[in-house]
DNA sequence: GCAAGGTC
């Protein structure tokens, strides 16, 4: 029997389907997919099926001083049963052994791991290895025709940063949770891609706090030629001889405001043209796929997710790729054919098809691992998909057109004008060659307008504007923008960016999106930095990337580079130990102060947030238990303190982030004395949540100056009743037999008049409207917006619509046909 | 309960 084994499910189905000429049948062992025909088994792994790890006598931290992990022994287990039973199965009656991972060093890494689990059970069999670098017929065909040997000293490599980064990562984790007192979920993780991860992040923080905002100032004018005006800006030759708009002095900002204000035209000095090419871009990687993705407000996470999911259903091509030149064998010209004729994309795929010459666009950085990302001949329909699937897959097909369409052209067109001793100058530019635009609409094609002038013309002014400014800080960086950055340089791989980002989130060192680190993270960066300099830095990857390739080619082995390593460790180590302490009491303080709202009205300790035995999140006093004073804080989200603080208490705001129901709770002693005030106001038992949660009903005054009843368990529950806008709400004896709430009056104009039960009330409304006629939205075909349009004519409900005269309502309402309201109307009884 | 790297 031959086996053969591969790094992924999908990739055995694929492999399968193509050796076997389709014929290949799929049986499930132990639950994992076995693909086979004739005498040949495939199966897929799930990456890596065996982890390494400490023996489990160093499992309890208590009991383990962190630096005896830098000499302990590390051994490999298997993590995921089933598929190491499943392989050992199938390995045992084969003759053969055929190793088809991906084709990079993790694959040769995984690859090894396959073949040791089979060497385990079969000392006989013939084990190779196959590489190729897409799943197509030609490519597998002819690896498998051909095939060579494991290269052990590749996975060795793999193996070298396997060791570094469990040791290093470990020992420094423990060692700061230790010394912080920080276990159990809460332990403070440090590792050679995290750690630099955060320290960009937190430099950054550190620059926008030092920034210093320099005032400076920029003049404009309007001109106008003929019946076009357009903005014309002022700049000067600045020390270097450069063009400079930004004036740093306030006097002579003033002075050529006011000489601009004086004059009344301004003359064309010169006048020039440039036409500009824009070549579409490059092929996605994995990177530029999020980058992409996140301009069209995807969180890397989203997008990773998602087009792992399109991958899956077969849609588009493996989505974790450094891969920017498609292969020889992807033929553009096919590809394209595949979406001729479809609804959305046939017509720009015609389009594309119809030029004689088709060439790709190539990136720079071409690799053995997986093309870069484009979509494949199996197309969804619409339906198929979610809204933002669909969304996601459109932007891979429409960027895979774009590296097959043709560069757009710009017009430039510069104009200098003279008024005095002043310049202004124009810049123009027109899409002149939409080219690759036409297809991918994902990039600005924003034109800016400057009328055709002559050199000697003459302009009116109209106007001459003046803008103080200020110099801006950095921006913070988005996760698209980290994660090119981390690419940039070269920590992390293309599968663990975007995780490692959310691992810092989970880890309490960053807040927010754009992400902000919090004052742990400052902590935690500040003790790498002085002790342990090489893992906040790039420079660990940058030596071990050297390092592995010295394995890789044989110049060094893996104990050799481990061992160097474990030294370096050492070294780190005997200063930690000294500043134990001291490491310690400086992260403690700076978890406090993550958690610090501000002074406590009783005591003048700190307010913290802090989290109950049950999970829920309060306000309580430092000084617990000499000061029990507490704050409640709603029972959805987590709570992220915000800058803003409170001019009445020298609180800080806080949001609660639950997700898409984030909201800002606000200062939490205002919020505990609006409910205060609005426990005066209650009038009975929430019908809603009442029996379950005690919820009560309240007379509420909103923040946009409307009222209703609402549940005092808001926003956990949204019971509501609509009261009046206008008038004093008087709470009267007399109950509601039926619901037991009070009598309302309502006291506006010279008569107060009765509401009653405001359930009551509100049922009595909802009837007035159920008689006036159904809501247009509910027939088929009518939207918000169409409904809209239809009541501004007047029709305003499914009886209005029956009644009415098809064609006059046809005529009334813009982009609506006769036939179009005559099928409602059918539909409509 | 630590890392980073695969994959789901």
């Amino acid at each position: 029997m031959e086996l053969i084994i591969t790094e992924k499910d999908n990739a055995a189905r694929r492999i399968a389907a193509i050796l076997s000429g389709d014929s290949a049948e799929v049986e499930r062992r132990n639950g994992v997919n076995v693909y086979r025909w004739g005498g040949t088994r495939c199966i897929g792994l799930s990456g890596h099926v065996v982890a390494v790890d400490f023996p489990s006598e160093y499992s309890d931290w208590r009991d383990v001083e962190p630096v005896e992990l830098i000499d302990a022994d590390v051994e490999k287990t298997p993590t995921q049963e089933n598929i190491v039973r499943t392989v050992r199965l199938l390995a045992r009656d084969a003759n053969r052994v055929t190793i088809a991972t991906d084709y990079d060093r993790e694959g040769e890494l995984i690859g090894k791991e396959a073949y040791e689990i089979v060497r385990d059970v079969n000392e006989d069999a013939e084990i190779d290895r196959v590489r190729f670098s897409s799943i197509t017929e030609g490519e597998v065909k002819s690896a498998f025709d051909d095939p060579a040997e494991i290269d052990f000293d590749l996975a060795a490599a793999g193996e070298a940063r396997q060791v570094i980064d469990l040791v290093w990562g470990a020992a420094l984790t423990r060692f700061l949770s230790l010394s912080a007192r920080q276990l159990g979920d809460d332990f403070i993780s440090v590792g050679r891609v995290q750690t630099p991860t955060l320290k960009l992040i937190v430099d950054r923080e550190r620059e926008i706090e030092a920034f210093d905002p320099e005032a400076y100032w920029e003049i404009f004018a309007d001109l106008v030629k003929g019946e076009e005006s357009f903005d014309a800006q002022y700049y000067y030759l600045d020390d270097e001889g450069n063009e400079a708009e930004r004036v740093w002095d306030e006097e002579r900002a003033e002075a050529v405001y006011g000489a601009l204000q004086e004059a009344s035209e301004a003359g064309v000095e010169s006048v020039s043209r440039r036409t500009r090419t824009d070549d579409p871009p490059a092929p996605f990687n994995t990177t530029q796929f999020i980058r992409a993705a996140s301009s069209i407000g995807y969180s890397a996470k989203r997008a990773m997710s998602i087009a792992e999911d399109l991958y899956t259903a077969g849609y588009i091509t493996y989505p974790r790729t450094d891969n920017t030149v498609y292969p020889e064998d992807l033929d553009p010209r096919e590809l394209l054919g595949a979406f001729t004729g479809n609804r959305t994309f046939g017509e720009d795929a015609e389009t594309l098809l119809e030029r004689e010459e088709i060439s790709p666009t190539e990136g720079d950085e071409e690799t053995t691992d997986h093309p870069p990302i484009h979509p494949t001949e199996e197309l969804p329909t619409k339906g198929e998909l979610s809204d933002a699937e669909w969304e996601v897959y459109e932007l891979v097909v429409r960027r895979f057109f774009a590296t097959v369409a043709d560069p757009a052209r710009w017009e430039h067109l510069k104009v200098v004008l003279g008024v005095g001793e002043h310049r202004l100058k124009a810049n123009g530019k027109r899409l002149v060659e939409p080219g690759y635009h036409a297809v991918y609409p994902y990039f600005s094609t924003n034109e800016n307008f400057v009328p055709a002038v002559e050199e000697g013309e003459s302009l009116a002014i109209t106007e001459v504007r003046i803008e103080d400014k200020e110099t801006q800080p950095p921006r913070r960086y988005g996760q698209s923008r980290l994660i090119e950055t981390m690419e940039g340089m070269g920590i992390g791989t293309k599968s663990t960016r975007h995780n490692t980002i959310e691992k810092l989130y989970d880890r309490g060192y960053i807040e927010n999106d754009p992400p902000r680190p919090t004052k742990l993270a400052t902590a935690v960066v500040e003790a790498g930095e002085e002790y342990a300099d090489r893992v906040v830095s790039e420079a660990m990857t940058a030596q071990l990337e050297d390092d592995m390739h010295a394995i890789a080619t044989g110049e060094k082995d893996l104990d050799e580079v481990a061992g160097e390593s474990r030294e370096m460790l050492e070294r780190v180590f005997d200063d930690l130990m000294e500043s134990r302490e001291e490491i310690g009491d400086h992260i403690q303080k700076s978890l406090k102060a993550d958690k610090t709202l501000g002074p406590c009205p009783e005591s003048g300790h700190d307010l913290l947030i802090r989290r109950s035995r049950r999970g829920s999140y309060f306000v309580g006093c430092d000084g617990y238990p000499d000061c029990e004073y507490t704050l409640p804080l709603p029972n959805t989200g987590k709570p992220l303190i915000l800058d803003e603080t409170c001019e009445e208490h020298d609180l800080r705001h806080v949001k609660m982030l639950a997700g898409r129901g984030t909201f800002v709770h606000g200062c939490p002693q205002c919020k505990a004395d609006e409910a205060d005030a609005e426990k005066d106001r209650i009038i009975g038992v929430c019908p809603n949540c009442g029996a379950e949660h005690d919820g009560e009903l309240a007379i509420k005054q909103l923040r946009n100056g409307s009222r209703l009843v609402g549940c005092t368990r808001y926003p956990d529950c949204e019971y509501s009743l609509p009261l009046p806008r206008r008038g004093e709400i008087e709470i009267t004896d007399e109950h509601c037999e039926e619901h037991g709430l009070p009598e309302l009056l309502v006291h506006s104009g010279d008569e107060p008049w009765e509401l009653g039960c405001p359930i009551c009330n509100y049922r009595e409304y909802q009837e007035r409207e159920n008689d006036s006629g159904t809501d247009l939205e509910s027939l088929e075909g009518v939207g918000a917006k169409t409904a809209e349009k239809l009541a501004a004519a007047g029709v305003e409900s499914v009886t209005d619509l029956k009644n009415a005269e098809a064609e006059m309502v046809a005529d009334e309402v813009e982009g609506i046909s006769e036939e179009r309201v005559r099928k409602w109307q059918a539909k409509a009884g």
